[in-house]
RNA sequence: GCGGGAGUAACUCAGUGGUAGAGUGCGACCUUGCCAAGGUCGAAGUCGCGGGUUCAAAUCCCGUCUCCCGCUCCA
């Protein structure tokens, strides 16, 4: 087939745009990817729907991962766990107790605080003072530290000011658990704590308690992971920024297991692996970068963590506030899978887990030896990467003409529409029947639309603004050589292509070999 | 939760007490046929919601919800 250029490239400037994200908000909603949730009843706060171009690009990104970290791997399994578990699995994994924050109120001014915080601040500052009013003398520490309870109450009532209007009326400290609680059973009290249940804050537990149902079934030897992509929920202090923190989000999660020793090595592998997929995606590495987390920011069960970030804020002036997290890889330990084992014991000789039924130890048959795995785990939120991916391929074009185009250049794989058909004239009946009649025969292979409502320039502009990758043009000529013109979304140039070669080779140009 | 800003058509917005507007987009038709062409016609908003003041409220007042920015917070 011939590259035969019928029409340049017409455009004098790209503009690689730095949208801020208000412009996605507005492309999103104006174009099909994004609703604001219960819109017609004055909204929902921080609750999105995805359209009919959201949900494919969703499903897009979703797949791509999979194959990604699923298919294209020999030591990977995927499962599929279920939303609502039995709530010892939150009381043994620590969320019940450590996935949550205490906050008092000032009733003078009204100002919120953390109340470890307060806490902390204070016995911090005391002992400073201590060693500065008595140089030399042992220091002493007035109360423990809010893991041991809530026992600072009596320190916030009688020596800690507000530090906004310093004035010292706290209401109680109140716990602000981040998971969702509902109950099971339709007749069930709101408040009976047998039947109290939570959704899930995280994918992983569904991982860790059918660690060994997914080891045994699949005979699968360490190291190996598990996969899984699905819905969490997490009742945030604070969502904000369009779909970048929801309460209800998606999660692609990954738990990897490994020999305690080998943790170090095999984290930053998959730390490494994990950068070179986004940019697979076509995410600019430029707006990618690596973040080591402090050690006094690490989860609770985490002993290293590293985060991808995206630049998801460009427009922010100062620079350190323009990212946001993307992805965590986390090595979490042997804390989860011990966690839910009934075997350890305390040093009384007491089970730590007194609920477990299941050992979740592993056997290596190689070194006789019996082992908890520690556990690596990259996390990534669907919502995010959408978001990312969307603000990445976000460019603007100006034209000859001085007119402002918006093309969503984004990764043939991910794109909503593969391809897009366009009879030239719409007012000749055999060339409106030959396009329909391509677009069929195309929609069983790749996602195609039919359009001809507008002159060819607006279908154009229509399909760069959703990121379709390629445009096929039906044309009298086309009636007579069975021929059709393939225009790309990126470069503007066209080739003729046979007819019958078109869906090979669009599929060659899409990727798509399966 | 506090402070500030905002909410009018699908999108971006004008409209400071007197009949609800523009551009873009959307639909139909005519004309045209390779980068948002032109023309004609059309659909679409109880002006976030509730109350009050007024002969009359998108507009003034009170309440409330939502969003944005800042504070606080953010496995």
């Amino acid at each position: 087939m011939s590259l035969v250029t019928v029409y340049g490239s017409r455009f004098t400037e790209i503009k690689v745009a730095a949208p801020n994200i208000e412009t996605i908000v507005s492309l999103s909603k104006r174009r099909g990817f994004v609703f604001p949730s219960s819109e017609i009843y004055g909204g929902l706060g921080s609750a999105w729907d995805y359209g009919p171009l959201g949900v494919e690009l969703c499903n897009n990104v979703k797949r791509a991962w999979w194959r990604w970290m699923v298919h294209e791997r020999d030591d990977m399994e995927g499962i599929d766990s279920s939303i609502i578990l039995n709530r010892s699995v939150w009381k043994y994994s620590g969320h019940e107790e450590t996935f949550s924050d205490p906050l008092v109120d000032c009733k003078e001014c009204k100002s919120r605080f953390r109340f470890d915080k307060l806490i902390d601040e204070y016995i911090l500052s005391d002992m400073a003072r201590q060693r500065v009013e008595n140089p030399g003398q042992p220091v002493k520490r007035e109360l423990p530290l809010l893991t041991e309870g809530w026992r600072g109450l009596s320190i916030l009532r009688e020596k800690i000011n507000c530090p906004n209007c310093g004035k010292r009326n706290w209401t109680n400290p109140r716990s602000f658990n981040l998971m969702f609680r509902t109950t099971i059973g339709a007749a069930a009290e709101e408040d009976d704590p047998n039947a109290l249940a939570y959704l899930r804050p995280e994918t992983a537990q569904g991982i860790f308690i059918n660690f060994l149902n997914v080891q045994t079934t699949m005979r699968r030897k360490i190291p190996f992971g598990i996969a899984q992509i699905g819905k969490s929920f997490r009742n945030e202090v604070t969502p904000g920024n369009f779909i970048f923190r929801t309460r209800e989000f998606e999660q692609m999660e990954m738990e990897y297991f490994v020999r305690p020793g080998e943790d170090e090595r095999v984290h930053q592998e998959w730390i490494d692996y994990c950068f070179d997929w986004f940019k697979r995606l076509g995410i600019s590495p430029g707006n990618l970068r690596f973040y080591e987390q402090p050690k006094e920011e690490l989860a609770h069960y985490a002993k290293r963590t590293v985060d991808i970030h995206y630049r998801f804020f460009p427009e922010r002036e100062d620079e350190e506030r323009q990212w946001d997290e993307l992805m965590g890889i986390a090595n979490r330990t042997d804390f989860d899978l011990k966690a839910h084992s009934k075997k350890p014991e305390d040093a009384e000789g007491k089970r730590l887990n007194p609920d477990s039924t299941e050992d979740l130890s592993y056997f290596d048959e190689a070194t006789k030896e019996r082992f908890y795995p520690y556990v690596i785990e990259p996390a990534a939120g669907v919502n995010r990467t959408v978001l990312a991916v969307l603000l990445d391929a976000y460019t603007e074009r100006t034209t000859d003409k001085g007119e402002k185009r918006v093309i969503l250049k984004l990764h043939p794989e991910l794109a909503p529409i593969k391809v897009a058909v366009l009879p030239l004239a719409k007012n000749k009946p055999e060339i409106v029947s030959l396009a329909r009649k391509i677009k069929s025969e195309l929609q069983p292979s790749m996602r195609a639309v039919y359009d001809d409502t507008g002159g060819i320039g607006k279908l154009y502009a229509r399909q760069d603004e959703v990121g379709t990758p390629f445009c096929v043009t039906v044309d009298h000529q086309s009636l007579e050589d069975e021929a059709v013109t393939v225009r790309d979304r990126d470069t503007w140039e066209q080739e003729r292509v046979r007819v019958a070669e078109l869906s090979e080779h669009l599929r060659k140009r899409l990727g798509i070999t399966c």
